[in-house]
DNA sequence: ATAGTTGCAAAAGTTTTGCATTGTA
DNA sequence: TACAATGCAAAACTTTTGCAACTAT
């Protein structure tokens, strides 16, 4: 139960991010680590910690969840003004979003080819080309 | 100066969309739709008809940003959490954002090809893709 | 000690809503 | 007069920031 052992990759990690692992970090980093492809929103992962009994303020849920994005364990998804979603899947893919439920699936790179990109203006380089796919009930 | 000639087509295209031309609204769609390919946030709209000596509150710019939405006369863009983007190019095409400036700039449909769509779960149909183009400086 | 980090209360934004007012038939 | 539509103040969101408390030399 408090043994420190399956904690130890997760510790690990968040040193290699340059990452202090406190409490509060550990606690997010395995809630959203633990499980693959996770779209959560900071109010989402609050209440998870809330409910696993974790005791974290909803600004430092904010604050981790950038910090982790900076460090490149995350990647931050905008499809709805209003909402941000973090994206525990940082390789290279597209996503579906359903506009009735809010919710969010991945797309493996391989089912979408964006051809044709045009020249970007000289003095800048793209950082990233995001493909959203819209869906909604029929 | 307050001739109603230049405002005939605008009213026409207010009430065609079932929104009563009122003072307000035919300000903001003036703002809107004089210039072609515009990208605006409600807050910059709201400056702009400040500027122009219009009086209208920020919350009627947002209501009738989104009854322009709705109405199909303009196309709500999001790119940044936390801003809304409302282009008045609602033909089919893509977009550039400069992640340094904040700015967008629309990318013609024929520069871009996305191939391959995945199907999309039963039950459900495609509203729009959206590719983003996301430009930062070198 | 002390220099740097952390986590959160409070502040700052953005967006939506309830309802008095206005406009229409 | 009645009935619906409008515009905005106030409320409800989401997100950021300033700083007291904590950590590690």
């Amino acid at each position: 139960m408090t043994s420190k052992r399956p904690y130890a990759d997760m510790i690990q990690q968040l040193k290699a991010a340059g990452l202090r692992p406190t409490r509060q970090r550990l606690a997010l980093a395995k809630l959203l680590f633990e499980q693959d492809c996770r779209h959560v929103t900071a109010e989402q992962l609050h209440a998870e910690a809330r409910t696993a009994g974790v005791s974290v303020s909803l600004a430092t849920v904010y604050n981790s969840l950038h910090q982790f994005t900076e460090a490149g364990l995350l990647r931050e998804v905008v499809v709805d003004s209003g909402r941000s979603y973090f994206d525990t899947n940082i390789s290279d893919h597209h996503h579906f979003y359903f506009e009735d439920s809010g919710e969010l699936a991945d797309i493996p790179p391989e089912d979408v080819r964006v051809a044709g990109l045009p020249r970007v203006p000289s003095g800048t380089q793209v950082s990233r080309v995001d493909v959203i796919i819209r869906v909604k009930c029929e």
